[in-house]
DNA sequence: ATGAAGATGAACT
DNA sequence: GTTCATCTTCATT
């Protein structure tokens, strides 16, 4: 029997699984340092195909955003101004879109403290995943782990269930988006001190 | 060939 | 609160 989260869980609306994943532990096995880093996913945002206009995928497909149009339970990785690599995961599809995806934005560590703190390379531990860039430079994530299959425990990268949790969620507006403001697709978990911002809703110009 | 924007983070004032 | 480093990807020329 296999403790990750399947296909079937994954091959749903990206509102549905992004959702369903706060409080869901998310597993890094890195075969380099030897070791497992974990945490728990505490904040997450949607995205959609052609109906979103802040997604990647909105034009259609393109080399960058292809495994979004692919199978549900792969990593879809990306390179971002310059510096940073966000983490998703391929979900299934909102209405008539033909991609979508969870992106995950911040997560509560829960072990291997040392090694996130190295990558990191810092001691604080709020600092260490609160945030999409930052947490992937902790857990080592980079885009040679983009269209991985994630729906197995054996894979490097997959979610377990968790059953420990019992905090509540709420919504607001994404993050750092221009178009589509007024969609709620952010999920973050209450009253969490690792969320990467602590407005319930951003400052809208 | 070229340019602009970007699902960020850090360092500022 | 603000600025800006940094560079890939894509759309346009």
């Amino acid at each position: 029997m296999s403790t990750a989260l399947d296909a079937s869980f994954y091959s749903r609306s990206p509102l549905i699984v992004a959702r369903d994943l706060i409080g869901k532990e998310i597993v890094r096995r890195l075969d380099k340092y030897g070791i497992t880093l974990r945490g728990l996913i505490v904040e997450t945002e949607a995205y959609g195909g052609s109906g979103d206009p802040a997604s990647h995928a909105c034009r259609g497909a393109t080399r960058r955003n292809a495994v979004m149009f692919g199978e549900p339970g792969r990593a879809y990785i990306y390179f971002t101004y310059g510096n940073h690599f966000c983490l998703n995961f391929v979900t299934g599809k909102f209405r008539s879109d033909k991609a979508g995806a969870v992106l995950i934005r911040a997560l509560e560590p829960t072990s291997g403290f040392e090694v996130m703190q190295k990558l990191r390379q810092t001691e604080e531990q709020l600092n260490l995943t609160s945030g999409p860039g930052k947490l992937c430079r902790a857990l080592g994530i980079d885009l040679g782990l983009s269209g991985l299959d994630v729906t197995s425990a054996k894979s490097e990268i997959h979610v377990r269930e968790n059953n420990t949790w019992s905090g509540s969620y709420q919504r607001s507006p994404r993050i750092g988006i221009r178009k589509a403001k007024e969609k709620k697709w952010r999920f973050f978990a209450s009253n969490n001190p690792y969320v990467s911002r602590k407005l319930i809703y951003p400052r809208i110009k």
